[in-house]
DNA sequence: AGGCAGGTTCTTA
DNA sequence: TAAGAACCTGCC
């Protein structure tokens, strides 16, 4: 099916941004016939893979706003317009900031201008950000992808014909020895992940149960978790509950509040969306330094 | 070859 | 309560 989409949307971004680890551009295709598909408007038509729990589409970027979906019109209500967050007005977010009081988060909004928080699977996020401790974004894809390889099932596949899988169940999950999950390459994540898999599977952990919490209970019942702290947390917080206004600080994040904001970040001028405001600058410090 | 990568836990004062 | 060390693994 195809759509458009007025407010920001960038699909190379949001791939970048750090929040999701299933979601890719596929690689032009290259080594085809020399020349006979140049008149396809060029290599400008990206395409992506993007899989959340057990769903997978391909979307390719036709320009002006316009996308094509590999899903039914029924799937993209019911399900991608949701995860997309495309209820919420990302450019009125953006208007929120200052470019006289705040320059450089103004301008790293307009770097990263087309990202946004997808409303993504707090299970998922739980493990995704439990194993990203300690390691860079291409050994977090890496991992999950085995993981998902060798206790999900196949979900689709992307435009180069290769397999996606289902991100594995907590039940799936926890069935697979601590050697399995450390052939993941997870190293000393092994344990956290085999828990708190326990955990969610034998139900001691209702993770949508705890949705209905007050923020500061959520954020002290994911503390308990083994493998989880404050970093983690405020991922899953942002990431898997969608809660725009928790601001993970991780080595990227620290280094641009210690050199651009010495006295202090002005949380208090952009709740609730103190969230969407780390991402623009983990974005662009992440491309340009601080 | 030694250090480091989107942290957390465990061990010491 | 607060620093410091240890931790798997892959990639410079």
């Amino acid at each position: 099916m195809r759509i458009k989409i007025e407010d920001d949307f960038d699909l190379k971004k949001i791939a970048d941004s750090g929040q999701c680890f299933r979601f890719n551009e596929c690689a032009a295709e290259i080594g085809g016939k020399s020349g006979t598909e140049e008149s396809f408007g060029g290599n400008d038509s990206r395409t992506f893979s993007v899989a959340a729990s057990d769903r997978h589409i391909n979307i390719r970027e036709l320009g002006d706003g316009n996308y094509d979906l590999s899903c039914s019109e029924e799937d993209f209500e019911s399900f991608w317009k949701n995860y997309f967050d495309l209820g919420l007005s990302y450019s009125d977010i953006r208007a929120k900031i200052d470019p006289e009081s705040d320059p450089y988060l103004y301008v790293a909004s307009e770097y990263g201008k087309g990202i946004r928080i997808l409303r993504q699977d707090p299970w998922e996020m739980l493990i995704s950000f439990i194993i990203s401790q300690r390691k860079n974004i291409p050994a977090i894809k890496a991992s999950i992808e085995k993981l998902c390889e060798r206790a999900g099932y196949v979900i689709g596949e992307d435009e180069s014909g290769r397999k996606i899988y289902s991100f594995p169940t907590p039940e799936r999950l926890s069935a697979l020895r601590l050697e399995e999950l450390s052939a993941c390459s997870l190293g000393y994540r092994d344990k956290y992940v085999h828990q708190a898999a326990m955990d969610v599977a034998s139900g001691a952990v209702d993770l949508e149960a705890w949705r209905e919490l007050e923020d500061a209970q959520l954020m002290e019942k994911l503390l308990g978790l083994f493998g989880v702290g404050v970093k983690v947390a405020n991922c899953e917080i942002l990431f898997g509950y969608h809660r725009l206004d928790a601001f993970p600080k991780d080595v990227w994040i620290n280094k641009v509040l210690d050199v651009r904001y010495p006295s202090g970040f002005p949380f208090d001028s952009y709740a609730p969306y103190n969230g969407v405001m780390q991402q623009y600058l983990f974005f662009f410090s992440r491309s340009e330094g601080v």
